[in-house]
RNA sequence: UGGGCUGUAGCCAAGCGGUAAGGCACCAGACUUUGACUCUGGCAUGCGCUAGUUCGAAUCUAGCCAGCCCAG
């Protein structure tokens, strides 16, 4: 029988691909990272119920769990790294970050240690043999609306063949909450996460305010130089913002641009914000392709966007001046689209498909 | 002191005799395994003050007050 360690963060997602996997004939162990202690006795309670929640489903399954304490990790590769590309005026993807280092990376770790022959987890995308690449391959979820293969860009493809998405077949979430329903399972009903899973107050600014620097305040300029007002410290915007920039003007302005050198902010109308072109970086690619040849595909530059046709190009030996001096082995791409693209920020990550929803590959916006 | 201009919500601002646009900010929701964006709803019985003209005034008139500019 197949040994799968199967990720459970308590909802009702990683509960319900417990008992599919049981009904595949797969021998199941279920772990529960714990990635995050809480600012608070509050969310300190929170986590551990969690992680009760998961445990009891387990019980009922008569299957074994674990709890793997991966916060020293989660804090080097996923806090620390948020709030390195916020001191560098980016706007991180924390959760890119953590697929790409704890659930698919230390995880991968502990079903070795365990003798797993297959990891799950119990997010919204597929993974399927394709005839056409010779590979396994990671698709998009038919559950269109909660596709999450854009955050799994950066699993390794050698590892593809390693990974089970028991939800993969669904078609609605509706679905999974009525198989918990009937197997009696208490969190059924549970909230769909989201927000940050370490900022459960979803404000950001306070949790980097706690571990940097006190903030410098700077202009709020228009492209011709024009102030129009002082800023709070380059970590409260992000591009294509219009809240909180706390300024009035004949039409509604948004963050184009941040100046990290002159410690600006630079606003304009929503125009503005449309571009044709980036590069990007820490790419990696889920397929295998002839890269010397420029590769037409669909793009996401951020989760929850239509995906945009470009064409991708390998910069290596024609990288802009500003990309020189790069350990050659980083390769750096450029990204044309067919249309201008609105807001396009740097830190988050674009990413790669096909005409069929194949995930090729992504990276990092420069 | 004389001449000119301005005074509308916390801020910017339209309106120019027919019963207070819009933007920013703010509040409440929706959406969301990142940050943003987006969407829905809320937000001035009142237009510097006082009197007057009028069926009707933020809009016209007079006086007063405040701020700005120019002249001396």
């Amino acid at each position: 029988m197949k040994r799968v360690l199967l990720g459970m963060s308590g909802g009702v997602d990683s509960s319900v691909s417990a008992i599919l996997l049981q009904k595949q004939g797969y021998e199941v162990i279920g772990a529960t990272m714990k990635l995050w202690c809480g600012a608070n006795k509050q969310e300190k309670e929170k986590n551990e119920k969690s992680i009760q929640d998961a445990k009891h489903v387990c019980e009922k399954l008569g299957i074994e769990h674990y709890v793997f304490d991966a916060q020293k990790e989660f804090e080097k590769y996923v806090i620390d790294d948020f709030i390195e590309q916020y001191k560098n005026a980016k706007t991180p993807n924390p959760c890119i970050e953590c697929n790409k280092k704890i659930k698919f990376g230390y995880f991968f770790d502990k079903a070795d240690e365990l003798n797993c022959d297959y990891i799950a987890t119990g997010h919204y995308a597929r993974i399927e043999y394709s005839e056409k690449y010779n590979q396994y391959v990671l698709r998009k979820s038919s559950e269109e609306k909660k596709d999450q293969s854009y955050f799994l860009y950066t699993i390794p493809r050698e590892k593809l063949n390693k990974i089970i998405f028991p939800l993969q077949d669904f078609t609605s979430k509706g679905e999974i909450r009525k198989i918990a329903q009937k197997n009696n399972l208490e969190v059924a009903d549970k909230k769909d996460s989201q927000e940050i899973c370490f900022i459960p107050d979803n404000c950001y600014q306070n949790f980097l305010e706690n571990r940097m620097n006190k903030q410098k305040e700077g202009n709020i300029i228009l492209r011709n130089g024009e102030i129009l007002g002082k800023h709070k410290g380059l970590i409260n915007y992000t591009i294509g913002q219009r809240k909180g920039i706390g300024i009035s003007y004949k039409e509604p302005l948004y963050v184009i641009e941040l100046n990290q050198e002159k410690n600006e902010v630079i606003v304009g109308s929503e125009s503005e914000l449309y571009s044709k072109k980036l590069f990007a970086d820490s790419i990696n690619w889920q397929i295998e392709l002839d890269r010397k040849q420029d590769l037409k595909c669909f793009t996401k530059i951020r989760y929850r966007a239509k995906e945009a046709e470009a064409v991708v190009r390998m910069m290596k030996n024609e990288s802009p001046e500003k990309y020189k001096n790069r350990n050659s082995e980083n390769e750096i791409l450029q990204i044309e689209f067919k249309e201008p693209q609105r807001a396009i920020t740097k830190g988050q990550s674009v990413v790669f498909y096909d005409e069929n929803g194949v995930v090729l590959g992504g990276g990092k916006i420069l």
